[in-house]
DNA sequence: TGCTCAAAGATAATAATTCTCTTTTAGTAA
DNA sequence: TTACTAAAAGAGAATTATTATCTTTGAGCA
């Protein structure tokens, strides 16, 4: 994924153009296992080395507000963030904390039909995603 | 539910019964939509007003640890706590932060079959939770 | 009833995040 | 291309949740 698809989007979206927002955004497309705003500053700091911290959490929340990331977060640290790319859930490590993206499409399409047909009384649905907590059996590393 | 409820379950775990064990068991037990350390020890404060934020944080830990409470978390603020052990699923209102319980046994019998079917390559599944975000769209308070 | 170790209390320390204020800069229009 | 302006970035203080440390207390048991 080009630098130029990260301006565009957020041209699209119109956010000002800034070399920090291009790079924090890139950043947590690039890093995967969905960092912490920690690690996305100390990748940045490589080639920003004098970004404010601020910067890094106010760039984080726009570009959460502007829907070109989420927040993640599972019971034990602190806040994570994912490039949106697509629908998808999570697999939670509870031995190491690690947080891997699962794409199961079947899987979408089961819950989707369960719900249409079943309702939840005083609550519209817009979004379900699993959290799926477990072990990692293997000590591949999940990265792509 | 009983006081004499929690002080068994303690005993159980091997845990000294102590009254602000007690009172903080009781207390997520007591207090529907997932309390926060600081809604507990509000609560708690009446029965208990020398109690020490410490304590709460220490004996909240503990009673993670032995199982007899949960962590949750959404994208939002701070953990939360919850009494409820059966295997349930969570509702989060987008608009006000609201975290309620569902518990839905015919879903789950549809996603343990699909999971036993379908494993996850390298990845042993433990538990699996549904993370609903939509919107109340009625102003009923959904507290039992 | 007294002993002992775990638990509670008090409070300092830490860490993540937010806030405030100043300076800089992206986007725009002359 | 330059100048203008609002929005964004920088710097660092402030806040907040949580954890750690150390002392005192009390639950469980001989």
């Amino acid at each position: 994924m080009t630098t130029e698809y990260f301006r565009e989007q957020l041209k699209l979206k119109g956010l000002k153009v800034t070399p920090q927002r291009v790079a924090i955004f890139e950043a947590v497309a690039n890093l995967r296992n969905h960092p912490t705003a920690d690690h996305i500053i100390d990748y940045i700091k490589n080639n920003h080395p004098n970004i404010s911290v601020g910067t890094v959490y106010k760039v984080l929340d726009s570009l959460v507000e502007n829907q070109l990331l989420k927040k993640v977060k599972n019971e034990k640290d602190v806040m994570r963030y994912d490039a949106i790319l697509q629908q998808h859930h999570h697999l939670y490590c509870s031995k190491t904390d690690q947080i891997e993206d699962f794409v199961d499409y079947e899987l979408d399409k089961i819950i989707t039909d369960y719900f249409s047909k079943k309702k939840i009384k005083g609550f519209k649905v817009k979004e379900i995603s699993l959290q799926i907590t477990g072990e990692f059996n293997n000590n591949s590393i999940h990265t792509k």
